[in-house]
DNA sequence: CCGTCCGAATGAAACGTGTCAACTTTTTCG
DNA sequence: CGAAAAAGTTGACACGTTTCATTCGGACGG
């Protein structure tokens, strides 16, 4: 057999009409209970399977919500992803799960396909400078969320982490345990999750008297990027070597983590590191890591409920009202940005373990 | 503005026939320059985007791939839907991702929404003990192609690695230096990988004059479970625990590291850990991970190539052929199983570090 | 000048579903 | 028993696109 019998085969078979066996798949309560009973038994025998294009097209609207994310295999967003994905299935929709992979072209087609396919709504973790064009979406009255992303003219909703709080959160802990030459690792700082840390990062160091910030840019924030990095803060002789890395994240943390160990550089005695995330994989690394922890299903699950929200705005004629939410991060000191004899932390009374 | 001007309202403004207007769409090259100039710049003009539930319903054959796996957060499935992500892009088509989550009910809803969807094909890694709901499928003529999963009933076309003779390498290398109390960890059973892989180690471990396989069965393949069976084989006295654990899994193997180190076990001398997949993870872990490493993009692009042979023969109505690809998978030995002083490889020459 | 052929454009017919006013049957109640 | 109300069912139309047989207007050859 090639394809499913269509519903005006279903209601031949059944002997009723075909708008009895629309009635029976989406509002069973209004068809007698014999009747409701005889279509389910022929669309079982007949195997027919609703066609959802169909289904869409006269209906107007789908039940997908499209997520974009700019790198899916980072534990990070998958997190993100699952806590997108509990919400919608909760209200019986599915996601469309698009991977920018940082790249705007990439980005561009998908929205293009979530356009093309009508979603109910997107929720997108930007990876350009600017906005993506989402002008069109607007204009189809598609609703749209950013995650992991505060949109500096208001015009979206968000869910996001103050990445700059952050940055100071990092920075400071570094300081405070006796580093003055802290290096940040990480890029392409048109992202500007690696930007907002990074400023945070350099106020905390340019607030201190003598402390210096080194800036390691990556093409990317994976582990092979913050393995090259260390290999470039390997080739720095000791005066020149920063003695904490302020990792953009935690792949690069955990990059830089083996990339110092084959360098024969100890973590933290020979140099302090901080990642960002708080990853599944922080705390089980090599050298158990620092890193400032964010809610990351919880920021899913948000994201996903605030662009309900518009869409039932959207659909009662309503208002739309957008909306902010910030989430506090906080930071998770473990090893690897342990204060060690050699460098008496001024904040922190116990200088050794 | 609310919806997107239909091709119809195109064809008007443009002063030409809908006909006209999807040719410029679909088939550029048959209508006349002027004209096909014209009406994309009446397109661009009203913001119209195409409908693909329209385009879909009429031409009949989407332009989706549906990809369900065991767990989309567990980095070897995020590097196989990489390289099924890959290979689908290049062929100007989409990936669905769905996630199981190791429960079959979630599974069952998935692949009805492939259905519904009417996807080109489906890549699946079942998650249960039989085959999964693909009658439905098949009669919808949607091919489907097992992903990590040979099919014993050869119904299916697969690419898969061999579990069992994984299995083997890693019990064999424990074998060889020198364990003979050696556990495995993993579960659920349902799942076929757990499966195999228990029972390579069971047939190297029972070809052994002294060696004994102990079982700690865990609910999923998570770090979590890892650490709770790290809780239990600490519990055991010295006598009772084994030397060596072979866990089913990376993100197992993980777990049960940093469950040990929080008991005062160490790794690899109190206890040598083998996992299995090779995450990225793998190699920073706290103790470097042994592994068995699978070709894990290349898994996902290899499935994702067979589906499109399938899809092809099935246009052509040539008849389709079924295929088993089975990589080869091969150790990676690390430090977590490094031999120890205490205990001399039978096999391995150096004892010692 | 006629017949042919060719490129270009047309317009109507599907695709499978949801909707809803209209119709029929059954139930209720005075 | 009959009228009115309720419950159940019908059938035609619309959704936006692709497809394809048809038409149109010219160019070309004889």
């Amino acid at each position: 057999m090639r394809s499913s019998p269509s519903i005006k085969q279903v209601a031949a078979a059944a002997g009723v009409s075909v708008g009895t066996v629309s009635n029976v798949l989406n509002k069973p309560d209004v068809v007698a209970e014999a009747t409701r009973l005889r279509v389910n038994a022929v669309i079982a025998q007949l195997g027919f399977v609703r066609n959802e294009s169909a289904r869409q097209l006269r209906a107007g609207s789908s039940r997908a919500v499209g997520l974009l994310v700019i790198d899916a295999a980072n534990p990070f967003f998958a997190d993100v992803a699952r806590g997108v994905e509990d919400a919608v299935q909760q209200v019986g929709g599915v996601v469309l799960l698009g991977n920018s992979a940082g790249d705007g072209e990439r980005e561009r087609r998908y929205l293009e396909l979530f356009e093309q396919q009508r979603v109910r709504g997107v929720l997108i973790a930007p990876t350009g400078d600017q906005n993506p064009p989402l002008e069109s979406l607007t204009r189809l009255g598609i609703p749209v969320v950013f995650v992991d992303r505060y949109p500096e003219d208001l015009a979206y909703s968000s869910v996001s982490v103050d990445d700059v709080a952050g940055g100071r959160l990092a920075a400071s802990h570094l300081v405070e345990t006796g580093h003055r030459r802290i290096a940040f690792v990480g890029g392409p700082s048109s992202l500007r999750q690696v930007r907002d840390r990074k400023q945070g990062a350099e106020e905390v160091v340019g607030a201190t008297q003598d402390g210096i910030l080194l800036v390691i840019s990556t093409p990317a924030l994976t582990t092979a990027a913050g393995r090259m990095a260390a290999d470039e803060i390997a080739t720095l002789d000791d005066r020149q070597r920063p003695t904490a890395v302020f990792a953009a994240n935690d792949l690069i943390a955990i990059g830089l983590l083996s990339g110092l160990a084959a360098h024969g550089l100890r973590v933290p005695e020979d140099v302090a590191i901080v990642g960002y995330d708080d990853i599944e994989f922080a705390e089980a690394a090599a050298v158990p890591l620092s890193s400032v922890r964010q809610p990351r299903i919880e920021l899913g699950r948000c994201a996903a409920e605030l662009l309900f929200t518009q869409i039932r705005a959207l659909e009662a004629h309503r208002p739309v009202q957008l909306e902010q939410v910030r989430f506090d991060c906080n930071l998770v000191v473990r090893r690897s940005s342990a204060p060690t004899a050699g460098r008496a932390g001024a904040a922190s009374p116990a200088t050794r373990l």
